[in-house]
RNA sequence: GGGCGGAUAGCUCAGUUGGCAGAGCGCCACCUUUACACGGUGGAUGUCGCAGGUUCGAUCCCUGUUCCGCCUACCA
């Protein structure tokens, strides 16, 4: 019988793109409901649909797919369903590019279709990254591929928000918000990024209204926004300014009076001048300052964050500043205003002081508070069930840290602004009757002079909608039938938080909702946790009366080798299908999954992936070297019958298969990893192969049958336990192999078999290991050729060992390459000998030819001294009676017994010195 | 300001009931030995961030401290 033989090297290339073609085209990973098996179910958490595969990705799916890949062979009904996400402002964004490059704008082409030409971009563009995750070997079931624009989503996305309005969850307001000037909308609070920045405070004198040489002086960050001061607020506290509460300020620059409250929330004694300027309309603080004292809210910025004439006028700005600073934006207008102020004496100090700007998540813009009507979630009724699934641990989050890091966000969460002035993604399902709102719905009102941004439609603060799945037909109020329906789309995580739900069909009750929800794991990055997952865990509850999934991994960031984050503008990204083809997919997926070490981030480095990438490829030697030595019968016989070589393989195997198994269960990918690479390259190759090559090549040997049994055995079995880490090299090479079945995909996970275990065999090995190693250093310090034979004699103090040693001659001449005497070592010659002894073991190579014997020497005596040391060491804690008197027993006969052994080694070392020093003539 | 995490070999990191400090990569020496030079064999390398404390004994537990990272916060 013949076997296939391999190429030299591994080339990744060619094997994985056949690969991912089978296995799609075989449906291997395609679920369904009925399917056998306990359902295990990961919705991925889905990319951005104008994105590209970056190496977080890479990490994130490698180990959804390591997950999904082991589970699938445990025999679980497993789904893994992909997607993508519309991600609102991202693919609004790259669309208008495009049409910028025809001279057009979204406004000039209007609403529809622009929508139609996101579509059309969609269609072309938008599935660059699936095509990519499939390159990953992600076993995905591409038949349910899922977009949250898709229709079944939609629909999920009205019912959802219908139900909340009528829940009272959802309401309309006009509040402050963080607004992003460029991309022109709402963002919610997380989708603000937080940055410190060296700015100053301006302490600025405002004169009092009775005594206009009295100034009270506030302090400031912000000077530009003093226009829209209403109040000065002071603490209730502070003998230097309470008794002026009541009284008024002349505002400088305008030609108002303000108040001066009393507000101990907002003012902090010790900082600044101890005095507030209160500005409701651009200020979080003030804001609630100003609904406290029930002051006015006057905005004096635009939508484009410009000084807005218009706002400047109604606040009672003086015209000549007016004309200054009109159309300025913030940073501009505020130099303005120092020099403004300065002219008039009123600016006494300006401070360097260190504070925090936000910006924009996606275009890094400076968000500005900006005050409109937008939709709003109440939180706080859906995050308590949301903080009580995970304290009372129906979710789990791994690693636990973050646990406090969520409860902690969620019991301090704030409503969420769920409005978006944009319009890819889904448009909010209420509608304005237009006669009961005639006077609240201003259109065509540009507010800024600006070519590319026509008309707005602006639907003032107290327009009453009428929310449903569907436009209404008749005003319950007046009975009119024209409506204007809300322009603004929903965040794109208000979709996404359905995900685990709508995807598997919900509002009906599918088949595939019933199996797979709630799934089972969601794998995620850190710094999604509060954007979607405390999201879909709220909306999982409230929707499906059950958590999203049970356990959340969160695993670490990528960073590139300087421990940098990686950025396009730092130009430090590594491309993880650059990757994919210079050192081969496995290479990639088995590097992120053996650096995924909870709680710290990963720094990658290149040459760990090339590490790696040798690791596949003596993984495929090692199928090399068993293909060319299969030839021959095979025999399986039991295996506590099988020679040494065999059985303390499969002794390790199942040792390994019980720590990889158990590490997959703790989310310890790394140290599965870690395992798998240990026994592949440092048990099976660098050991079992060795042993068993005399037993291979002298074909009438009669353990020869059993021992290929048991190669192909091991291999075979150690291809399936790898196979979730490197789906592609593994599938190659078992197919080469004897095999059962069409592909590895559908094959059983490996389990333990008690019949393996051999720990008398281990500790075999254990000896032959140390002996080995003894030998091979020996012919270092001799300068022997790896070639020469040798003979070396050996023996061991304790009886049970020399016994072993007997058992292993064969094997020990093999490896040590020459002949064994075993002889008490007593009977050893005494000249042209070089004696080596550790742990009671006893080796004697002998010596022939001219031989430098000083560096075996130098050996010896550095042994001797580290010997001697620890022998200090045993015996000064064995001499310390506190430590005999309350150590625990074991502990204390272990020293003992290493002490006496220690001893014993030195003895025999001294005389094996005095050998050498006799052959030396020294 | 608060919270969390990290600091162990040149580099990247393991080290879970406190009892001989490990791996990978890199480095040095030797070797093309018929699976693999993307390889083999041997070797060097650590006051386990710093200072105290608890303990017979601390990389591990406690306290303080320094540096780095992240999250969070209304000191205008």
């Amino acid at each position: 019988m013949s076997t296939p033989q391999l190429d030299k090297t591994y080339d990744p290339k060619a094997v994985e793109a056949r690969w991912s073609q089978i296995w799609h085209q075989q449906g291997y990973f395609h679920a369904e409901p009925t399917h056998p098996g306990e359902p295990y179910c990961i919705a991925i958490p889905p990319p951005n649909v104008t994105g590209s595969l970056h190496v977080g990705h890479a990490l994130n799916h490698s180990i959804q797919d390591i997950l999904i890949r082991w589970r699938r062979m445990q025999g679980r009904n497993v789904l893994w369903l992909p997607g993508t996400d519309h991600a609102g402002i991202a693919t609004q964004n790259v669309v208008e590019k495009q049409l910028m490059a025809e001279g057009v704008s979204r406004e000039s082409i209007g609403r529809e279709r622009f929508i139609e030409r996101v579509w059309q971009w969609k269609a072309a563009s938008g599935d660059t990254i699936i095509r990519q995750q499939k390159r990953l070997g992600e076993s995905c079931d591409w038949d349910r591929l899922r977009f949250t624009m898709d229709e079944g989503l939609s629909k999920a996305v009205l019912e959802v928000f219908v139900r909340l309005y009528e829940d009272k969850l959802i309401y309309r307001g006009e509040r402050l918000i963080n607004w992003c000037p460029r991309c022109m909308t709402a963002l919610s609070d997380i989708e603000v990024e937080h940055e410190d920045v060296k700015g100053k405070l301006y302490s600025i004198d405002y004169p009092l209204e009775q005594d206009p040489t009295t100034r009270l002086t506030v302090a400031t960050t912000r000077p530009e926004t003093m226009f829209g001061d209403t109040a000065v607020a002071v603490h209730p506290e502070d003998p230097r300014y309470n008794r002026l509460i009541g009284q008024r300020v002349r505002l400088p620059l305008t030609h108002r009076l303000i108040p001066i409250v009393g507000d101990a929330i907002l003012v902090d004694l010790e900082f600044g001048t101890g005095a507030v300027k209160i500005t409701p309309a651009h200020d979080f603080n003030d804001f609630e300052a100003g609904e406290r004292h029930g002051l006015p809210r006057l905005a004096i910025f635009d939508h484009q964050a410009l000084l807005d004439p218009q706002g400047l006028k109604i606040a009672g700005v003086d015209q000549a500043v007016i004309e200054a600073v009109a159309g300025l934006p913030a940073i501009k207008a505020r130099s303005k205003v120092e020099q403004l102020l300065k002219a008039r004496s009123l600016l006494t100090k300006v401070d360097d002081h260190k504070m925090a700007i936000g910006k924009c998540y996606r275009c890094k813009t400076v968000v500005e508070p900006y005050l409109s009507p937008q939709w709003f979630v109440k939180i706080k009724p859906l995050a308590g069930p949301a903080i009580q699934a995970v304290e009372d641990g129906r979710i789990r989050i791994i690693p636990e840290g973050w646990t406090n890091n969520y409860l902690g966000w969620m019991r301090d969460i704030k409503d969420w602004c769920i409005s978006r002035q944009i319009w890819w993604g889904h448009q909010i399902p209420a509608w304005y009757c237009c006669h009961c709102n005639k006077e609240l719905i201003i259109e065509g009102a540009a507010t800024a002079a600006s070519a590319t941004h026509a008309p707005r439609l602006t639907i003032l603060q107290g327009a009453i909608p009428i929310v449903g799945k569907t436009a209404p037909t008749m005003c319950p109020a007046c009975g009119g039938r024209q409506f204007i329906q809300e322009p603004d789309v929903l965040d794109t995580w208000f979709s996404s938080a359905l995900w685990p739900f709508s995807t598997l069909g919900w509002p009906e009750q599918t088949p595939d909702l019933k199996t797979y929800y709630p799934t089972s794991t969601l794998v995620t990055g850190l710094d999604i946790l509060f954007f979607w997952v405390a999201r879909m865990i709220m909306m999982g509850l409230k929707f499906m009366g059950d958590v999203p999934f049970r356990d959340v991994y969160v695993h670490a960031l990528v960073r590139d080798a300087e421990g940098q984050k990686m950025s396009k503008s730092k130009g430090n990204v590594i491309d993880p299908l650059h990757v994919m083809e210079q050192f081969g997919t496995d290479a990639l997926r088995f590097t992120l999954a053996s650096m995924a070490s909870p709680g710290r981030d990963i720094k990658l480095a290149e040459e760990r992936i090339e590490g790696y990438r040798n690791f596949a490829n003596k993984i495929w030697n090692a199928a090399r070297f068993s293909l060319i030595n299969l030839d021959g019968p095979r025999a399986a016989i039991p295996p506590a019958e099988r020679t040494f070589p065999d059985r303390w393989i499969l002794s390790r195997l199942n040792h390994t298969i019980q720590l990889v198994t158990s590490e997959l269960e703790a989310y310890r990918f790394d140290r599965a990893a870690n395992a798998l690479y240990q026994f592949i390259w440092h048990e099976y190759c660098d050991w079992y192969l060795e042993l068993i090559k005399p037993t291979l090549q002298h074909s009438a040997s009669p353990d020869a049958p059993g021992t290929r049994q048991t190669l192909v055995d091991t291999l075979e079995t150690t291809m399936r336990l790898l196979h979730p880490f490197m789906p592609f090299l593994t599938e190659e090479i078992w197919q080469t192999l004897p095999h059962q079945g069409e592909s590895i995909v559908i094959q059983n996970y490996p389990t333990a078999e008690s019949t393996w275990a051999a720990p008398e065999m281990e500790e075999r090995f254990t000896l032959l290991d140390q002996t080995i190693g003894i030998v091979r250093a020996s012919r270092v310090l001799l300068n022997y050729t790896p070639g020469q034979k040798i003979t070396f004699y050996l023996a061991h103090d304790e009886p049970q060992r020399q016994n072993h040693l007997d058992h292993l001659r064969n094997y020990l001449a093999h490896l040590g390459r020459g002949t064994v005497e075993l002889a008490p070592a007593t009977t050893w010659p005494t000249s042209n000998l070089l004696r080596l002894v550790r742990d009671g073991l006893s080796v004697g190579i002998a010596i022939t030819g001219e031989v430098d014997l000083n560096h075996a020497l130098d050996r010896i005596v550095k042994e001797q001294s580290e010997q001697t040391k620890e022998i200090m060491r045993l015996e000064g804690k064995l001499r310390n009676q506190e430590f005999t008197a309350k150590a625990p027993p074991e502990v204390i006969t272990d020293h003992q017994h290493r002490l006496k052994s220690l001893r014993q080694d030195h003895v025999m070392l001294a005389s094996s010195e005095q050998q050498l020093r006799a052959m030396l003539g020294t």
